[in-house]
DNA sequence: GCTATATGCAACGGATGGGTTGCATTTCTG
DNA sequence: CAGAAATGCAACCCATCCGTTGCATATAGC
């Protein structure tokens, strides 16, 4: 372990993943794919308030950090859900939390001594 | 609700709190406080690749959405993990996850019909 | 009081991000 | 086959982000 303790491993591995839910649009898509299932690009936009185009460039985003995954499907691209990484970042921030309640048990034992 | 289902409750509320956790260095810093409890910039920026101004202005970013705050301690700045929007962060995840969940089971019990 | 330490403020540069428009391409469907 | 529907590709604009450097200010401590 480093000097310091400093980082929780795979801060480089996790940020991404933030990083793409740290848009609103996206983290819209994410939410409307993990709930209603697998869909078109075409249909994504019809809930969204920007345009195909945008969806699109989120969409890769969202690929590019593993969080949706794509199929063609005759002429049309259907986008899903890829619950692994969001699983990723969650025990991340458990991770964290935990982290922190331990922190503050050493820091409670120490005063009581 | 809307006519989509769109959005799950509050993402415009959630996706700046994943923002600022999906910068590699804030990660690091949210860690970092985390794990080893309050600390001044200097004693974070000395286990930062970066400059003590940009470290600076990432804890300002992390303040603003509520994952860090600070104390001024003489001549220092004491800076402090907060776990509350953590865990907003966390049960977000969650609930998606869930639902992508129900989402299965709803499939699984229409193709068995 | 003087010096070293800790931080604040401001300006700047380069890169990336989010969004758009315009046009080309593929694939249904009648 | 012809038109409509779904998507792909590329260029462009503007704003924001990340990091820097340079200098000013406040606080400790001898």
């Amino acid at each position: 372990m480093s000097l310091s303790s400093a980082t929780i491993g795979g801060a480089s591995r996790t940020a991404p993943i933030f990083a793409a839910l740290g848009d609103e649009t996206r983290l819209a898509l994410v939410a409307r794919l993990s709930s209603d299932g697998p869909l078109s690009i075409t249909r994504l936009t019809a809930g969204s308030a920007v345009t195909r185009q945008a969806v699109t460039k989120h969409l890769n985003v969202l690929a590019t950090a593993g969080l949706v995954s794509d199929v063609r499907r005759g002429r049309e691209r259907i986008w899903e859900f890829e619950p692994k990484q969001v699983e990723a970042a969650r025990s991340y921030l458990e991770h964290v939390s935990k982290r922190w309640d331990e922190a503050l048990d050493r820091l409670k034992k120490f005063v009581e001594e």
